[in-house]
DNA sequence: AGCACGCCGACT
DNA sequence: GTCGGCGTGCTC
């Protein structure tokens, strides 16, 4: 959003409120309203971009309607002063879906609308820009129109005489950017001479996505019988349909959705497709496959890794109906997408789906919708399904979908062991940093086979916590509830919540002891371990840290695949996607850490974590083995994972939730309040409570008591959160759209309280 | 959210 | 006597 002064320029057609033929209602990105409304002329239609004047600024908007009348007092309504004429307006479906989410997260229209738009088309400033490269316009003099616009430009203006004759001299016409480097006021002459008749302009789009190379399709891999019937029931659905299709590593979910996309795409020249991943790391190689699958068929794709040009353009190509894949991360599901057939999310239980700030949307949800709402399949894939899209399945709401075996024929599961530390500890076998010796052992074995071992810590850094041994001090944050972090390569220690450095100390801060250790390990001790134990291996750690640099990552698994690794230690990162040819043992090191959260998800967390990684081991033929340290064995996670069961872990996952009234089975809303001050915090929610109590629909809602979130400190703020929940999501939206309105009283109460609302939160 | 207006403390 | 703190109120 700018607030330069009303910006005219070519790209914006001005609109002249003599002509103010009526009216348009117009979203703005606030919190004030959902709409304003403005005069206009007849040209502003209903999905079209405008710039209007807010108060002192101007700001850009989308209009939303064309009212007959409004409620404004005449004297109070302002016209519109820009409007962006050469972009297809958005459509009603996708509108819809805006003041869906709106209504949904309890945000105002605009809100959810302009964030949903790409950078340069939300700032009015770059949209001349962005339509240069986005479309062609030439210019030239009409027939027998020569003389008059040589009158028009007198000769004494130099550079504007240059243009007239350039024009003239150029019979197929002049493109604007060269009619540019003739003259700087061209945007403007150009304009006058058309108004005039003197010149004519044609416009045409550029297409904006590159023809992929044309590569040899690889042979098509033929799909086991799972496979095949599952891409039967998407291809053969009509309407909305929602499959869940579970399917473990490796058991070829991506060709199922591959085919499900080729099937689409051939009965329909004109339909589009959407594909969703996590994660930007995951675009690459799947772009990469795509690209390889569908030669001609042009991709789209959309993060917020890509610079604000390139994103708008591959944004403008969905929204032109350019493109005939759209992939890409959450924020791809807000995507103009005109001629949407078919939704595909992949490894739907993750939790990057859910926007952790601004408008905090679940896109695999806001999916869900979209298919519905469009009448398309959408189709949620994952090894280990979300407990909400499991049990949706389970009613029949959503139809299950079941890949049973690897895709490979050569490529069994893995053998899950668990390695008890309670029992090594009673063998006397002491760890060694962390290790065990089963788990060295097998990792000896594995360089001695020169195959590959992959070791999983989700926990990047040296040391967690450094302590002193006399006084027992601990590197804490003074800005969070956290620890400072030990980076030992660095000589560092960071806040891993609020990115404060700090040099390490060399002897206590509290008591002076040189005797400071660090306590715990994360990935670069075990790194450092590995490298002393096994002194002829090559090592490699992908971790947040190691992958900074932009394509060190891509690098860093290049060099694993191509087999110039022996052992590779990693946290979430390596988790995900890789297919790991070479890699036939898998150590997850500590898993136990989540043992301990209060989080009613940590379980289904861990076990879709653990399972996730596991499924890095034996992808080719050669066999694998998953080794978990733990001290405690009977987890019913690990348990699970130990017999590949799924289906039993989400069955008895579902039996605790329903009796303890948790989702899937309620629904929740989350309200949390900032403020220096701890019990300002609590006193705000204490004070939004008391207004929901006073609400007639309060009794079928549970209202919590405010407390003190699990992380009370962070970045300096104090903060506090209350839970609601009720058995029914309506119900319980009605509650809080009511409630919330109550909320600027309890607000205004207790000052200086920064609150949110969080629909259907993650984590508690 | 921005951005104004408006009324009370430490500085040229 | 002003610069500037952020409380309050409005944006079609």
């Amino acid at each position: 959003m700018t607030s330069a002064a009303a910006p005219v320029d070519t790209a914006l057609q001005p609109a002249s409120a003599e002509a103010a033929a009526g009216l348009v209602r117009v979203a703005l990105d606030t919190p004030a309203d959902d709409y304003f409304d403005y005069l206009a002329d007849a040209a502003v239609m209903p999905g079209e971009l405008v710039v209007v004047p807010f108060g002192k600024r101007h700001v850009m908007g989308v209009v939303l309607d064309r009212p007959d009348n409004t409620e404004v007092p005449a004297d109070r309504l302002r016209p519109v002063t820009g409007h962006l004429t050469w972009m297809p307006p958005l459509n009603a479906a996708w509108i819809g879906l805006a003041r869906f989410a709106a209504r949904y997260y309890h945000r105002c229209l605009g809100e959810v609308m302009l964030p949903a738009l790409p950078p340069s088309l939300r700032d009015p400033q770059t949209w001349e820009r962005l339509e240069q490269r986005a479309r062609t316009t030439q210019y030239r003099v009409r027939p027998a129109q020569s003389e008059a616009l040589l009158a028009a430009a007198p000769s004494r203006a130099r550079t504007v005489r240059a243009l007239a004759e350039a024009l003239i001299a150029a019979p197929d016409g002049l493109r604007l950017a060269e009619a540019r480097e003739l003259c700087t006021a061209a945007p403007a002459r150009l304009a006058e001479w058309e108004a005039a008749g003197c010149i004519q302009s044609t416009h045409a789009d550029r297409p904006l996505l590159d023809k992929a190379p044309t590569q040899v399709p690889s042979v098509a891999p033929t799909l086991h019988d799972e496979q095949r019937a599952a891409v039967d029931a998407i291809t053969a659905a009509e309407g909305y349909a929602a499959f869940l299709l579970h399917g473990v590593t490796g058991s070829g979910k991506t060709e199922v959705y591959l085919h499900a996309i080729a099937a689409r795409l051939d009965e329909d020249p004109a339909a589009q497709v959407l594909m969703l991943v996590p994660e930007i790391n995951l675009t690459p190689q799947l772009q990469a496959r795509i690209a390889e699958r569908f030669p001609d068929q042009p991709l789209a794709v959309l993060h917020s890794g890509l610079a604000d040009q390139e994103r708008s353009l591959q944004w403008l190509a969905a929204h032109r109906g350019e493109a005939r894949i759209v992939l890409g991360t959450r924020m791809a599901v807000m995507a103009s997408v005109p001629n949407l057939k078919l939704i595909v999310v992949d490894e739907e239980h993750d939790t990057s789906y859910k926007q952790q700030e601004g408008l905090r949307y679940s896109a695999r949800d806001l999916a869900v919708w979209r298919a519905n709402q469009l009448g398309i399949p959408v189709v949620l894939g994952s090894a280990t399904p979300s407990m909400e899209s499991w049990y949706r399945a389970e009613q029949g709401a959503y139809r299950k979908l079941v890949l049973r075996d690897r895709a490979q024929a050569d490529a069994a599961l893995p053998t899950v062991r668990l390695i008890d530390l309670n029992h090594e500890r009673q063998r006397q076998r002491t760890l060694y940093e962390g290790l065990s010796v089963p788990l060295l052992d097998a990792i000896q074995q594995r360089l001695d086979r020169g195959q590959q071992s992959l070791l999983f810590l989700n926990r990047r850094g040296y040391a967690p916590v450094l302590a002193c041994d006399s006084c027992g001090w601990l590197s804490g944050c003074p800005r969070c509830s956290a620890y400072l972090v030990l980076h030992r390569p660095e000589r560092r220690l960071r806040c891993h919540h609020c990115g404060l450095e700090a040099p390490v100390p060399h002897h206590c801060p509290d008591c002076g002891n040189v005797d400071i250790a660090p306590l715990g390990r994360g990935t670069q001790r075990i790194e450092e371990a590995l490298a002393a134990r096994f002194p002829q291996a090559r090592i490699a750690r992908i971790d947040a840290d190691s992958t900074r640099r932009k394509g060190s990552a891509q690098a860093m698994l290049d060099e694993v695949h191509a087999g110039e690794v022996d052992i590779l230690v990693g946290t979430q990162m390596v988790a995900k996607g890789h297919d790991f040819q070479r890699v036939t043992l898998v150590g997850i090191v500590h898993p136990d850490a989540a043992m301990f959260s209060h989080d009613f998800r940590a379980a289904e967390h861990l076990f879709a974590s653990l399972m996730q990684v596991s499924g890095r081991a034996g992808r080719a033929g050669l066999g694998g083995e998953v080794l978990i340290q733990t001290r405690y064995p009977d987890a019913p996670a690990l348990q699970a994972l130990v017999r590949h069961d799924y289906d039993g872990f989400a069955a008895s996952q579902l039996r605790e939730r329903r009796q303890a009234g948790l989702p899937p089975y309620a629904y929740q809303v989350l309200v949390t309040a900032e403020h220096a001050q701890l019990e300002r915090a609590l006193a705000f929610l204490q004070a939004a409570r008391a207004c929901a109590d006073a609400s007639p629909m309060a009794a079928e809602v549970q209202l919590h008591d405010p407390v003190p979130m699990s992380m009370v400190r962070l970045f300096n703020k104090e903060r506090a959160q209350m839970l609601v929940e009720a058995g029914s999501r309506p119900l319980l939206q009605r509650f809080v759209s009511e409630w919330v309105r109550t909320f600027d009283d309890a607000a205004t109460r207790v000052k200086g309280v920064r609150w949110q609302l969080e629909i259907d939160p993650l984590r508690i």
